[in-house]
DNA sequence: AGGCCATATATTCTCGAAAATTTCATATAA
DNA sequence: TTATATGAAATTTTCGAGAATATATGGCCT
């Protein structure tokens, strides 16, 4: 993680104070959240003018964004979106699953009183939400996901591993673009698939934990592939 | 990967073409082979004169590396070599084993008969640097580590997974650096370790190529903690 | 002496412009 | 007509300087 003080955002940074992070995390955002298309070129000039920053900044952002996936760079031809493909979903979901059971496994094993309070407050929150969006106000749908990522983190959070929870916030944000771009509704599935995991994580029952992740992912996988 | 042009070195980036390139090369090299020691202030100007290369570009590389996690970031503060410590070692140790032996068992599953020549031919490359180096010549560490890396890639390399590919990348030369630290000679073990995992895999015996390779990473993990 | 504030120095961050390279449009030749 | 060469325009890459911020220095007060 880039900067160890301030709260950190569901995007995985701080606060922007610089012009280059507050940059980094608008580019992030409309990438995952499909304002900038897969496979977009993204001329400096044009980024310049968006997003009020200069060209050594941009490129400094677009560097960062390139070493994480998001960001695809040509030598001499400059940058782009990086593209989508089935192929490349099926390998962030493939790799979530190994990634996010095993801190999830672990996390089980660590978690303290504490932890497990997280993990009731970010399903609280994340449940809430989820029986509003139920009656068809689908209004909040960042603020859904963002509460969706908090209650996924959480869970793993106690699993003692700076390097994993680095990795697997990367891939989460693969993984939401993917959701985001077919945007149909899965609501009341993953509402239920969530209440599961949370129960069991609860119980500490780390078999059934790890089954039920491995489904609400794959299930995920599944429903965007059949729209994409 | 950055470049799909040109063959690949062993630190996973296409030769040099432009300044930022070059300059992201070296730096990343300088981390790993222990030139530019951890925690060590990377001031700008300093590395200006070191590299050649301007502020903006060195900012760029810097935040390259700071994205993959060989170079810390503090706001306004500037950028320094990131820390090394006996967890992290452990945490980098234990994600590479879970990569790499979900990636190994794909591999022997998926591998073709050309996949099989590669491994050979890597191993061999390997094999007969180790027997050199058996004989106290220790000169070619770099050339050792290098065939190394290419022969834990080469098992690997059929798994069909670019983005996981990618992550082992980043985690090898991470693991990388923790051993060129300490810098102690594994030689003979490494190599009867080697050829064990080399014959499994060719057997295309999963269980027995998973567990070698864990114990392989698990020795030397516990080989570099003892030294640190 | 030891802590605190103002000032000076050092360093990072940001920008716009010049150099290098690619891409596009047009003309010329087979 | 198709292919190739030529030059103009667009784009990326690189740089050095100025603005913003952090760190160090030295004087002042208790």
């Amino acid at each position: 993680m880039r900067n160890t003080h301030g709260k950190l955002n569901f995007l995985g940074s701080a606060p922007h104070n610089t012009v280059a992070n507050a940059t980094y995390e608008r580019l992030k955002h409309d990438i995952i959240f499909g304002k900038l298309k897969p496979g977009a070129k993204l001329k400096l000039e044009t980024l310049k003018d968006e997003y009020a920053a200069s060209v050594s900044t941009l490129r400094e952002t677009l560097n960062r964004l390139t070493s994480e996936g998001f960001v695809s760079a040509a030598e001499q031809r400059g940058f782009f979106v990086s593209p989508v493909s089935a192929d490349d979903l099926n390998e962030i979901a493939n790799l979530r699953i190994l990634l996010e059971c095993h801190a999830l496994k672990e996390s089980l094993q660590n978690g303290d009183d504490d932890w497990e309070a997280d993990v009731a407050g970010a399903y609280h929150k994340l449940s809430t939400t989820e029986a509003i969006m139920k009656n068809g106000n689908d209004a909040g749908l960042e603020t859904w996901k963002e509460y969706d990522w908090q209650f996924h983190l959480s869970l793993i959070r106690a699993c003692n591993s700076t390097n994993l929870l680095g990795l697997h916030a990367t891939l989460f944000g693969k993984y939401l673009r993917y959701q985001i771009l077919v945007l149909t509704y899965r609501g009341e599935v993953a509402r239920q698939e969530h209440k599961a995991l949370f129960e069991a994580a609860i119980a500490r029952d780390a078999d059934a934990a790890t089954k039920l992740l491995t489904q609400h992912i794959m299930n995920g996988l599944t429903h965007t592939l059949e729209y994409m």
